[in-house]
DNA sequence: GATATAAACTTGCATAATACAAGTATTAAA
DNA sequence: TTTAATACTTGTATTATGCAAGTTTATATC
């Protein structure tokens, strides 16, 4: 149990640098982590709002809000009113928000390929499989704070 | 490989959520997440400097240094000059640090059964060995800035 | 159809967090 | 005995944060 808090503790921290690089290495600091962190999510959602890009950051959405600002200030990112619903804005990344958002996946896959050439084909499955497990299993357990995100 | 990104992603905010709840549900406001990694991070190593723990939780030295005396001036952490080498500062919990810590750390494993107890034992052993070898493949990749955190 | 309520954001404001530059104090190296 | 390096601290400016209170649009109630 406290060896699980311990491991994961380290991994997200490993993996949190990873990102940092991979960010820093693409822009300097043209780009925050957080803020690369958006273009991610804009990227992965489909036609996602405001509101459901900050909650799968676990982002306040005043502060969010302001992200959004400085993304559309360096034309990363689109902010289009929903046709059904106008108080809905939906987000996208601009073309030159794609690019940045795709070398930076870049960056990261160089890390991720050193870590992962450590490893066999059948412990790459493994990992995979657990974390996805994992995830599945906190999905579960946590109705009321962290179910949120998928 | 982005499978692999997308789902640590996940689990990483996951379980970011899960420190940031159990540090709220044990002190509120009177305890910022980057405090409460302070005082877990000091519990876990043994007679650390300032820079052990800034550089295990990878802050700037500055900024860890104001987070240090804030944790001082709550009454959580102590700081003692090394016998050896008297720029070298050691910290170590309090009475009352080791307390709050141990509190946390309760709060946290009331969520961290609620997810184990979805999973089998070999599931809960097959999660925590992926754990544990991507940590040690992570630390063998990446020489250059990832390993110094063990 | 008018009014009240709620949802999806934005802005004001005060506070906390951050990091660079430049400092002090102590130790190690030349 | 200088010189350089390490471990930390403080000054200062910038950024990030989140609550309170706002605007605008949609929904529910009568």
């Amino acid at each position: 149990m406290n060896q699980f808090r311990e491991s994961m503790f380290i991994l997200s921290r490993k993996f949190g640098i990873l990102n940092e690089q991979s960010c820093v290495n693409c822009c300097g600091k043209e780009l925050s982590l957080v803020q690369s962190h958006i273009l991610y999510e804009v990227n992965r959602q489909n036609q996602p709002s405001m509101q459901d890009i900050a909650s799968a950051l676990s982002m306040d959405i005043t502060t969010f809000s302001r992200q959004v600002k400085n993304l559309i200030d360096k034309n990363l990112i689109k902010k289009t009113p929903d046709l059904k619903d106008n108080r809905i804005h939906i987000l996208s990344l601009t073309d030159k928000g794609k690019e940045i958002q795709s070398k930076i996946d870049l960056e990261f896959n160089i890390y991720l390929e050193q870590v992962f050439s450590q490893l066999s084909e059948f412990e790459r499955d493994t990992i995979i499989r657990s974390i996805e497990l994992l995830n599945i299993s906190m999905n579960k357990a946590e109705v009321c704070c962290v179910a949120a995100l998928k």
